[in-house]
DNA sequence: TCTTGCTCTGAAACGCGTTCCATGCTCTAT
DNA sequence: ATAGAGCATGGAACGCGTTTCAGAGCAAGA
């Protein structure tokens, strides 16, 4: 075992970090079993473990893991993609990526798209140029033929009925069901005037949930009336034009389904201040069961959120085959209906 | 310009994902040409950057950005510490981050600790091992030396008034000044009975404000009931537990400071239903406007998050030296003094 | 005419850990 | 005694883009 003067070495190699060659070469072993006293692999004498190890710390080795990442072709890092992070709904849905990435040793890279195409465009770029090794969409605005071209490049996942699709996960809602059920929620307690309050208009969730809306409806004989719904809602701030629309209504709608608790919180605090009583003059049921309609007792669905995101980050890293995960809804029976 | 046959190139590499050396053979130039075709380099001739180009069109190369990483040693990835995602505070925070992220061509890693010290550690050891390139610690439980020794290995960033400190960051407010304004404004709209309720005890900022709270009330010749300090509250529930302890007390406050508007707004609602009247019976002053004080009419301080978390961001990527800026905070004044 | 200074190009080294493959031993099973 | 199995170790290639340096060609200024 000839071994160069350490003394010299650490002298000579100064400021430059060392790597796992400069302390191969100081514990007068190859590159190889330093790489395996790295990572704990059993082939090597506890002698020369001990001394590489003693080198190491010597040195202030610290491990470069870029070098790691290039090597071994992943990066343990998924990226999340989510319109808003402030939104409560995506919030939650961060929280059960966030659970799950800890115990599987990945982290996450947020990519806020503010429903901007060039974003989510940068995200799916971060896949194809192995900058991630998973995607997680939270909320899509190309088109899914668009996104399915990235799928060699790494496993995505989408948050929507995705179920004929055989390239992509998904981890979803049946949306059209669950509309359809907080409709008829509403036409049982008596609403035949019914408005719709959502986010935004396309979207493949969207588009479910319009299609519920609308064959409700048809189903129970009820016209269909465009000034009963009411789009691009997404903050509690949203809820106060809803109001405002509504009150200079001659004939308002006596119900409102509205898909986010933020925004049905939003109205109903507009509501209360021109003097709307809810629910006999309004009645309102919303979605997620976040912490404002806990906090002003609406009536709305509970979303597994946390749950989602959990599943969605276990399909992420390729746990699993492609497949596909509905999810189930709890109704929250409060005050506003 | 000696050139290998293309198509048999073509054929022969199959599978195998191209890199800028087979590309490099395939256009009869060196790497470093395409290299600089890439990166759009000026010295390369028209004639071989087309033909550069188009063996790459043809062969649908896709650049490594992990080889680019280990090679610029540098991964345009910063860390983003937070305890929870889900707070509106840290969801602001995380808002202004992503603002300047996308603008500087950076990423942002988001790591949750929920307080627990190995995740932060973890971050800290992203940091080390070059996963990325700064970070950011919004709230911290390691002792500030201990974060200090990260500094050698990327720029470090906290939210906490550390102006006295040459190697960290900071970007803060005077949270013993703001507290003591808070209470001020308390004092002079008569109360004398103020309680006190946060986030968790330890902590810099946390440590301000104690003092701030205690200092006023020697200043005012008030005296200091331990059972008018409520701690570890984070979310909107916890204010349900304040308001049962709050009832059961034979001398209660009669105003509350509220360190979150979440919290806050959870008092208020509690408090409603236990026919709490506010501000007669209990005044409430919190922190932030986040959408809950403006649902509530909750009189609080803005906080501009937003605008911190751009601070934080620049700081991060190493945009200015080593600096402490200070933000200010501005009182809103509606229902609940 | 000579020097200076671009423009254009490529070989080779660099950043750094992982992994395949070969080699040499020792020990156990046959 | 011998073959097969497992242990220990190292050389070299691999993953892949960037960068330094050297050299050639050519035009403008002295």
């Amino acid at each position: 075992m000839e071994r160069v003067s350490e003394q010299e070495l650490f002298l000579n190699l100064g400021e430059k970090m060392t790597n796992i060659r400069d302390i191969a070469k100081m514990a007068g072993v190859s590159v190889t079993t330093v790489s395996r006293v790295i990572n704990n692999h059993p082939y090597v004498s506890e002698e020369k473990r001990n001394h590489v190890l003693e080198v190491m710390k010597k040195t202030n080795y610290q491990i470069n893991m870029k070098a790691v990442q290039l090597s071994k072709g992943k990066s343990q890092m998924i990226g999340v993609v989510v319109p808003f992070a402030t939104n409560p709904f995506f919030g939650l849905l961060i929280e059960g990526i966030a659970n799950q990435a800890v115990k599987h040793h990945f982290h996450f890279v947020l990519i806020q798209t503010n429903y901007e195409k060039e974003r989510e465009q940068e995200a799916l770029n971060m896949l194809k140029h192995k900058q991630i090794d998973g995607l997680i969409i939270t909320s899509r605005i190309a088109e899914m033929q668009e996104v399915e071209a990235y799928v060699p490049y790494g496993e995505i996942v989408v948050c929507e009925n995705a179920t004929n699709n055989q390239l992509i996960s998904s981890v979803y809602l049946d949306h059209y069901q669950v509309i359809f059920r907080a409709l008829q929620y509403l036409y049982n307690h008596g609403h035949r005037k019914i408005g719709y309050c959502t986010g935004r208009e396309s979207g493949a969730n969207s588009y479910y949930r319009k299609k519920a809306y609308k064959e409700f409806l048809e189903e129970k004989e009820l016209s269909y009336d465009s000034s009963y719904v009411f789009t691009d809602n997404f903050f509690f701030e949203d809820g106060h034009e809803i109001v405002s629309k509504i009150v200079s209504m001659k004939n308002p709608p006596t119900a409102l389904l509205v898909t986010s608790d933020g925004v049905a919180a939003g109205i109903l605090t507009a509501g209360e201040k021109v003097g709307i009583n809810v629910p006999d003059e309004l009645a309102i049921i919303a979605f997620d069961n976040q912490p404002s309609a806990k906090m002003l007792d609406i009536t709305t669905f509970e979303v597994p959120l946390v749950q989602m995101g959990e599943k969605l980050f276990l399909q992420a890293i390729g746990k699993y085959p492609i497949r596909h995960e509905e999810l189930e809804v709890t109704l929250i029976e409060r005050k506003t209906v």
